[in-house]
Order: C-alpha cells, then sequence, then structure tokens
DNA sequence: CCGGCTTTGTCTACATGGAAACAAATCTGC
DNA sequence: GCAGATTTGTTTCCATGTAGACAAAGCCGG
C-alpha cells in the first residue's frame, strides 16, 4: 500500500502509515515550501526567518520581543540572536521603555522600511506562484484548514 | 486587518501579510504538529525523525541510504549520522551488497522490529488525536492536499 | 584496459533553533 | 517599604540539519 512520493525520477519507496501522517506531510510540504521561497527570493538576501520578523515589526511596530516570540512560536533565546543581527545589519531599531525597563521595543529603521517595500512585490509574486499543483480553490482551502488547525481566532471577514 | 493567533493569551498581534502565506502556516503547523508528537509520544524515548526512518526501513527492507534520504527530502550527510545513532543503539543493521560496494544496505535488527511494533500503537493514537480542532472530513482534506501539494504520484485507491 | 566522469557514503565546518541558568526589573502580599 | 516570586531578555551549551570537500566504487567511451 502507498507508493511513490515527488522523489527525483523513480525509487519507488513504499510509505507505509506515513503516507497519511499529518506530521510528516507538513514536514515534507515545508520543505518544498522554503525550497521555493530560495528559489524565487533567494537573490534578495534574505531567509524567511528575517522576513517574517520584518514583516511582524512593519505590521506592529514597538511590539515586544517576548510577544513578537511567542507570535512566531520560536523562543526568546532564538529572537535575541535573530534580532541582533539585524539590528547590526540596521534594519532594526531596539528601544528600552521607560514604563518597563526590562523589556525591549522594536521598530524598523528607515532603511528597514525600505528593504521591505523592495521586497513586498517579489513576496507577493512568490506567494502567487508558491501554489505548484494546487488551482487558486485548492490553495485557499489549504489555508482554510491550515488557519483552522491553527486556532486561527478572528479569521479577517471584511463584512462583519 | 488580520488579528490574533493562537499565542497565548491574547498580545492582540497583527499578522498582516503572512495571516495568507502557505510558508508562514506550513511552518506554523509543523511547529504545531512536532509540539503534540512530544506530548503523545516523548516518553517512548523516540523523535519524529527517528520514527520516521525506522518505519521507512520497515516497509523497505533493504533500502539503501541515499534512497531513503531523497525520499524524505533530508541530506545524505544527516542521513549517515542519523543511521550510525540508531545502529549503535541496535535498532538498525548496515549492509553492504556484493554488487555495489558504494552502498549501504539498511534493515531493521529484531530489537529494531520489536521497537517499531511497540510503537505503532501509541503513533497511530497520536495520528487519531492530531486532528486537533479539525473534524474528520476537514482532517482528511488537509491530508488529501497536501498530497497535492506534494505531488504525491499513485495515490492509493483500492478500486481502480 | 584505462583515463575521465558520476554516484555513494562520509567527514569537517557551519547555520539554525531549543533547554537551562542567569541578572535585572517588576509585581505581590504583608 | 520590602522579601520573595515572576517576567524579560540574555548567555552558554547542545541538538538538529545543511554545505562543500573528499575517497572509494562503479560506469563509459576510446
Amino acid at each position: 500500500m502507498s507508493e511513490a512520493f515527488p522523489q527525483s525520477q523513480s525509487d519507488l519507496v513504499s510509505y507505509g502509515p506515513l503516507t497519511d501522517s499529518l506530521g510528516f506531510l507538513l514536514r515534507l510540504s515545508q520543505l518544498k515550501s522554503f525550497s521555493a521561497f530560495y528559489d524565487d527570493l533567494g537573490t534578495c538576501g534574505i531567509t524567511p526567518g528575517q522576513i517574517t520578523v520584518m514583516l511582524m515589526i512593519a505590521e506592529n511596530p514597538g511590539i515586544r520581543q517576548g510577544v513578537l516570540a511567542r507570535a512566531l512560536t520560536i523562543k526568546r533565546a532564538h529572537m535575541t540572536k535573530l534580532i541582533r543581527r539585524m539590528e547590526d545589519a540596521g534594519h532594526v531599531v531596539r528601544r528600552v521603555p521607560a514604563d518597563d525597563k526590562r523589556s525591549v521595543e522594536l521598530t524598523l529603521s528607515q532603511g528597514g522600511k525600505d528593504f521591505v517595500a523592495s521586497l513586498r512585490a517579489p513576496f507577493a509574486a512568490h506567494e502567487a506562484a508558491n501554489h505548484s499543483p494546487l488551482t487558486n480553490a485548492e490553495h485557499a482551502d489549504l489555508i482554510r484548514l491550515l488557519h483552522k488547525f491553527l486556532d486561527f481566532g478572528p479569521r479577517q471577514k471584511d463584512t462583519p
């Protein structure tokens, strides 16, 4: 039962119980998606993690580091390293607010804003092409199901 | 536009263009799925990568290392390390065939077979519970869409 | 044969990301 | 106020996985 996945030509392998394992399929899908990201945006000198963080800061100016880490399901320790590099690159500004001197508020520098602006079009093009073998309707379905799987809250409805 | 994901209570964050980014959603979903895996099977002393490799060898006895690496979309260098540890643990046997002395054929030892057998029930239970907020029908849809996204070939049909 | 080219696994760096411990700041109960 | 617990970011160490070079084995055209 259950044969053949995308692997190169034809090694003819049976995937057994993994064939319908959600975790396994999600992992493979994420690897494929990341690979497509590098194909499309590799020349922009950006990684998925970096663009994610920068888009989030652009969308939520002044967001605190820990809040951002929770929102992206990554550890604060790792966020520290990510942010440090983007600060060194001059893209992100760290500010310690007076009312809570433990925390750090993040904003984009002008250079960071310009950089993000220059990435929006390529990123959108990548998203549009990332469907691969999926039709537009299937792509939308997949997004909807992942939202539900993730407990995505107030799905944005334009007409309340 | 676009607010609120699962993060802890309510940090109220806007995800902007990431809200409908397939790559971003796949990454979050994979993290959630992995986390559920450790919750369900962490006590069995196994990682997602290990159980994947062992299930694949059980399903394809004598499979070569490189073929397995391609099938799982991981690098041969990493497969070498994974296999070495499972060999040290006495779960996997490496055999160099006479007809191609470069390659290595993998099989499970009796201990490996027993170990896999002991994991099948917990793994199936985990898969059944991993739907989380998805209905059975939605879960099946999600699997189907991921298969298509991944170019899953001869989708096993019982009635041709 | 036999000099190249490819394939296969391995090795050594290196990048990515998490676990646990820590210091400083804040909060809480008294 | 203030001693103890909690939150926030950081540091260090470790696990996971990749990139590129390598050696050995197989393949191929003369």
